[in-house]
Parts: C-alpha cells; sequence; structure tokens
DNA sequence: CGCCTTCCATACAGTTATGTATGGAAGATG
DNA sequence: CATCTTCCATACATAACTGTATGGAAGGCG
C-alpha cells in the first residue's frame, strides 16, 4: 500500500528533478527510472508526457502564487512592506524559478504559466509602491524596474557575495522608496 | 561551387535557428533538413553535436561581447554614457539573448558562456557609472541592479508597449545617475 | 589529362525516447 | 471467498536522432 504512488508523487519527484536538471529531464523514462518503477506506473497516472507537463506547470502556478504574499503580509512591523519583500525575494532559493523560466524558452505551456505568474507579481510590487504613496506613473515605472531587476537576479548564474547582495539590496530599496 | 557549405554557413543557421526555436532545436538532422543537405555535410565539418555546440558558443560570446561598446563609444555627444547604453540596451531585439540563457540552464558550457559576457556587460556598465562620478560603492551595486533590470527586461516574455517602456528607461537613467 | 583534395549523399548500426496493449499482483468490496 | 478495482510490469511497434563508414561528384593542380 505505502509503496504504491499517486499522481502529486509523480509531480513532486518532476519538480525536483526540473530544478536540479532542468527541463530536458522530464522524460517518462528516466523519471520512471529514478522513482524506481517502469513506466507502466507513469502512463497510469498521466496520459502522456504532455499532460504531466501540464499537470507539473500547475503545480509551480500554485506554489509561484503562494510565495508572493508569504511572510509578506505576516511580518507587518515598522519598515515597509516593499522593503519585506525585497529583502525576501533576493535571499530565496530561484533553482525552480530559473528552471522555469529556462523551459519558457521552447514550451508555450510554461510560458503562459510563467507570463500569469509575472502579472500577478508585478500587480503586487506596484499595490506595495502605491501603498507608500507613490504616484500611479511613477510606482508603475518602478515596480517594473524592481522585478526585472528581481527576474534577472534570479536568472543570473554568478551567486552574489552575501556581503554585497545586502548592498544591493539596500540600494533596491533606496531606489524603490525614492520620493522627488 | 558556391552551393558548398562552411562551417560558418552551419553555424549562421544555428544562431537563427536557435533564436527562434530555441536550443532544443540544435540537432544535425533537422539544421540539415532546414539547408537542404544531408547530415554528411553537417559532420564533415564538425566531429560532432557537442563540438558545433562550443563552435556556436563561441560565436555568440563575439557577437554579444561586441555588441557592448558598438554605438555607445561613438555617439558620445552630450548626454552620459550610461544613458545612451540604457536606451539602447532596452529597445534593441533580445530574442537570441533569451535562447541563450535558457540554454544555460541545461548545458554547462552555454552556462559558461553567459558568465563570462555577463562579467564583461557588467564591469563596463560600472565603469560607465564611475565615469559619472558615482563612488566605487555605489557604482557596483547600482551597476548590479542596472544589470539585472536589463537581464529581466531580455528575460520577460511580455513585451511592454513603447509609451511605457520609455518611462521605465527614464525612471532607469534616474535611479543611474541619482547622487545623494 | 590524371590525380587529389574538398565536400556531400547514402546506408547501417545503435541509442533513447514514446505510446499502447495485455496481463498480473494486491488490497477493497460485496 | 469471489470478484472488482487499482496500480504496475512487460512486451511490442514506432519514431527521431546520433555517429560512422563508404563512395561519389566537382573543381584545383601537377
Amino acid at each position: 500500500m505505502t509503496d504504491q504512488l499517486s499522481a502529486d508523487d509523480w509531480l513532486t519527484q518532476g519538480l525536483k528533478v526540473l530544478a536540479t536538471r532542468g527541463f530536458t529531464a522530464l522524460k517518462a523514462e528516466p523519471l520512471a527510472k529514478a522513482m524506481g518503477v517502469s513506466r507502466g506506473s507513469f502512463y497510469w497516472h498521466f496520459a502522456d508526457v504532455a499532460a504531466f507537463h501540464a499537470a507539473l506547470l500547475k503545480k509551480w502556478r500554485e506554489i509561484a502564487a503562494e510565495q508572493i504574499i508569504t511572510g509578506v503580509e505576516a511580518s507587518a512591523g515598522d519598515q515597509p512592506a516593499i522593503a519585506v519583500l525585497l529583502r525576501r525575494a533576493f535571499t530565496v532559493r530561484l533553482t525552480l524559478e530559473r528552471a522555469v523560466r529556462s523551459w519558457a524558452g521552447s514550451d508555450p505551456a510554461a510560458r503562459q504559466a510563467v507570463q500569469a505568474i509575472d502579472r500577478r507579481r508585478l500587480g503586487y510590487v506596484e499595490s506595495l509602491l502605491s501603498a507608500e504613496g507613490l504616484m500611479p506613473a511613477i510606482a508603475h515605472a518602478r515596480a517594473q524596474v524592481l522585478y526585472w531587476a528581481f527576474l534577472g537576479h534570479a536568472l543570473s548564474d554568478r551567486p552574489l557575495p552575501a556581503q554585497q547582495l545586502d548592498t544591493v539590496i539596500d540600494e533596491l530599496i533606496r531606489i524603490a522608496l525614492h520620493k522627488p
């Protein structure tokens, strides 16, 4: 009974493989070998690899969307929410983020999922900036800059030394809250 | 004679395919079909697919490195060089940039090429900021922010409306040249 | 002209993946 | 206990791609 696999077990393994070996490793046979079962299990839980990919992207969307608010709304202390969000976003591990965006370069479904997440996150950042009293046009442009910077950081292969990263984050917060 | 193909012809086609269909399309058979020849030609010019990939990345590195200075040093007018660079970088087509960075997600050689280009560009941006009289630490952090923003823009699937893009670029230039 | 180098086509063997069909084990259900 | 559903293994047919080996066309050069 406990050695039986569920569809979600396959998806969990899928996310792990996606983060470590990239989307090119999301194939039925290697996954089955890694799970210690045959492809018969895979094709029982999923119609084909495309269906597996779709389910995987759906699961990622839920995770990525949830991560937006987690820990930001909660820790609303003396600091502005945007500062909390920036510190969080730039210090978290982003290997899965990288993998999905790389996937989006050759797969339309992945691209669509990424676009949906982008819209959601960008809107949230903009709302935080507006809450700081910035004019709508400024908030819009600055949210775009901040989110682009986040994406650049997420996709940058070269991890920055912790001390330099702190300096950059401080600069980002200054940029976010700057008022003329 | 003129219908004979050179190794560089294969690489040019390779870059085109890379930009349009992604790195997953960089295989001998489909490329040969697109070129109207057989794989015999491919395997005469290149030892194997890995060698072709390496040559392709080398060619991209030359292009990407060259694009850094082109048109910036030349058009040194009344505007600061960093402003010229930013306007240029954010209005140019970046489909090839996207494809290579997606490739870097699953290929070590591509990752290495990307890292080399990143170091080169980042150093150049930092030098331009230093030339504007910014303190070294500030120039360093701000160059990182600007380059991350560029990467985010380059990898963003959703192209921004021209007017909004202009606003964002102006905001970026303000950020770049801001002095406390 | 005869030869030789360059470039490509064709054929073959091997690998890795997909999807389907069939059957079997093992617990749930009546 | 018999059966039924769930889950997986195995076998088969197919497809796409790799790399190599061999031979052939076409122009340069002696």
